[in-house]
DNA sequence: AAACATTTTTAGACTGGGCTAAATTATAGT
DNA sequence: ACTATAATTTAGCCCAGTCTAAAAATGTTT
């Protein structure tokens, strides 16, 4: 009985997404860290792991973790493609705030259509990235490269242009359009406090300090104009 | 202990909307009808019908059928209303054809949150009705009269207009859609065959003749201009 | 009114995705 | 190298929602 696994099934989707975004550096993801993610019991994930091996999407050594094969990869990204283009489609067409999309997308991206989801890409004119300023893999899943860089490695006192922001709370989202720092925004680099503190930051509403942790969330690129 | 019914679970909604859509002259629906509708054993209607009557959302009598209560339809009329607005949604914003929205709807209708499909009805400017014709409920599950009548009731030679098609499928919905029948269309009624048969009208598109049983899922008025 | 047919309900089982508690393996500290 | 701790897996259970097969109620015919 070789476990007919519904590749469709919210639950899969979630643990691959889950797997791809803990993954990012290659290094095999631990049963905790993903169970703790997905807010499951470790042995559920341990269950799910079993299933997604089976189904090839990931590749188990039992006791060491886990990382998505290719196929499962090729699936994750194309949950991404969905989270992203329905997030765009929500703040643009119907208004939502940065801080709300993501939690609508998270249900919507397991009941959209293929179909649904090119729809809404097209009518937003095929963007290349969401209102977090995060890429939109390709119809294929291919990621466009980046180049920006977390705002604790760019230089002081040199004027750079907010790209992105990487997987905050909606509290701590809010938090950072209040203080002015939001994609497109400009802003300039003032002060790094020594061992990993807080940065001083310039932004078109004022001067704020901004702990190391928030800041290595923040991806910013030299400022052209 | 009670029966903790999850009340929004995507079963419940689908079986409160199919006894609305069965129950519209107010006989108790059988529980063999509710579970041709809804492709699942009768076994399996009888036992999410216990649990439905255990919170109160229907009356059952056991052998005779059920009914639902005035809870009941009012949360069937809350996923007729989301129902309808992502219909309307789908045709206006993402420019689905008549014969598409309905598939898309099922499945989205379980996954919006109140916030969204409220900020859709406001997008679409508040409309009262779907693209099919049919009535969208108000916020508070109240139905606009509905004045309108089956083609089969329209006296003949006199030019009405196309108000709604009733719960027809994709296949069908195309075809009328060759027809130039459609909402807005006007046609004119040109004969009844007798004992229920075929009627001929006259379309924007030519002279056709339509199956009586088809024609009663065809509402018109009498047209103005 | 009795027998048959149909509808409905009950009984019991299965599946997916969770859980807890206990057993096992890996890792770190002496 | 051995033990203590932490991580992981196994074993066994639960729940919602489905199913099939069998039993019970209703309805229909003769």
């Amino acid at each position: 009985m070789p476990n007919t696994l519904d590749l469709n099934s919210p639950s899969v989707q979630d643990y691959l997404k889950a797997l791809y975004k803990l993954q990012q550096h290659d290094t095999p993801v631990s049963t905790n860290v993903l169970a703790e993610r997905l807010q499951v019991a470790p042995a559920s994930a341990t269950a799910m792991i079993k299933k997604l091996a089976e189904a090839k999407l990931v590749e188990h050594i039992p006791y060491q973790g886990c990382r998505l094969t290719d196929k499962g990869r090729q699936q994750a990204l194309k949950m991404v493609r969905r989270h992203r283009i329905i997030e765009q489609f929500l703040q643009q067409v119907l208004h939502y705030g940065l801080d709300e999309v993501d939690e609508e997308a998270e249900v919507l991206e397991h009941a959209v259509s293929d179909k649904l989801v090119e729809r809404m890409w097209q009518v937003l004119g095929c963007p290349s990235h969401d209102p977090h300023g995060s890429p939109i893999p390709d119809p294929n899943g291919q990621l466009p490269q980046e180049t920006a860089q977390p705002l604790t490695e760019c230089p002081l006192k040199e004027t750079v242009r907010i790209v992105r922001l990487k997987e905050r709370s909606p509290a701590q989202l809010r938090y950072l359009h209040q203080l002015g720092i939001e994609p497109g925004a400009r802003v300039t680099l003032l002060d790094k406090a020594p061992f990993e503190g807080p940065l001083t930051l310039q932004t078109p509403t004022g001067q704020h300090p901004i702990a190391w942790e928030l800041a290595k969330a923040i991806l910013a690129e030299p400022s052209k104009p």
